[in-house]
DNA sequence: GCACAGGTAGATT
DNA sequence: AATCTACCTGTG
């Protein structure tokens, strides 16, 4: 059992998942990509996503309406369902969450390790590390809670607000809310879930959006640059809220969020002391190339676990 | 008690 | 245009 204080913490204060005898059996997924037991971990509970949680030896995630356990074991990963979730379409949801189409192990060996030996040392560490493909709104909603927290603290936002305001799932836990309902909710009730001064910039964002009828959609098909400048528009996005958005929530690999693990990263190992941002955003695309965004998990994997001296 | 934490926006130089 | 600050809440 490895359990972090605040992770027993969450387990403790709020009844999020069903019973075990709820889930169907574990069952070898097939055809799942290539994991090492820190990455595995890295990707699910590295900061991307805000919804996993270690159970003993193994992870249980949500997304939109998705249900899922996942345990890596031996080089290979085994899942389990809540009793009354189809298994094909599972699969064809995990398959899509996690990016299979995208050749991770290919783009790891395209990035700049060669003449770049912090990123190949972060590389090492967690080599398999995916960027996931999660759900547009659910990442915005996410990202808008995440200023000057740490993880531990936004996962207990997301499972309050989803308790109080999502949709009820297959083994009785909850989905994250949907905008709508979120505008509906008002800001007193996300003032209850310790969001703080977010909780405005999350209420003005839902009516933005409550008034604009398919213009969270039309954003995540536009173009990188315009669907950011788009998300730059809600109040309590800026460039790295938007950045996480886009890198985590709709693929876009080119994005390059820079949040203050990674500016430390820049200045300090990297070399660009007294940089600023526009400036590091140069660094980083043209340094980086075309997939800086998961160049930039890895840097901030391997900095959050100490292997970047700072 | 106090600094600091996956920032942003508005005020002030 | 660059720099400073308020904004909530929890943690060390």
């Amino acid at each position: 059992m490895v359990a972090n204080a605040a992770t027993t913490t969450i387990q403790n204060s709020h009844a999020v998942s069903g019973k075990d005898c709820m889930f169907q059996d574990w069952c070898r997924w097939k055809d799942a990509p290539t994991f090492t037991q820190s990455s595995f971990k890295e990707t699910l509970c590295g900061g991307q996503a805000f919804r996993w949680r270690q159970i003993d030896d193994y992870y249980e995630g949500r997304w939109s309406s998705n249900v899922v356990r996942l345990r890596y074991l031996d080089g290979a990963v085994h899942f389990a369902l809540p009793a009354s979730v189809d298994r094909t379409s599972a699969l064809q949801n995990l398959r899509s969450y996690f990016a299979c189409e995208t050749d991770f192990y290919q783009l790891s060996d395209a990035l700049p390790w060669r003449n770049d030996s912090i990123l190949s040392t972060a590389i090492q560490h967690f080599s398999g590390l995916r960027i996931l493909r999660q759900p547009f709104a659910e990442t915005l909603f996410c990202f808008l809670c995440s200023s000057t927290k740490q993880i531990p603290q936004i996962q207990a936002i997301c499972e309050a607000i989803a308790l109080d305001m999502g949709a009820p799932l297959a083994d009785g836990s909850h989905a994250l809310p949907t905008w709508p309902v979120i505008a509906a909710a008002g800001e007193a009730r996300l003032r209850a879930a310790k969001l703080g001064y977010r909780a405005r910039y999350i209420h003005q964002t839902a009516l933005y959006l409550a008034s604009r009828p398919g213009w969270l959609e039309a954003t995540e098909r536009a173009p990188t640059h315009q669907a950011r400048a788009r998300l730059m528009e809600l109040p309590g996005v800026g460039r790295k809220i938007a950045d996480c958005t886009l890198l985590f929530g709709a693929g876009r690999l080119e994005a390059f969020p820079i949040d203050t693990w990674v500016e430390k990263i820049l200045n300090r190992a990297y070399l660009l002391e007294g940089w600023k941002l526009p400036q590091l955003q140069d660094f980083a695309r043209v340094h980086f190339g075309n997939t800086s965004g998961y160049a930039q998990q890895y840097l901030f994997a391997a900095a959050r676990a100490g292997h970047i001296p700072s």
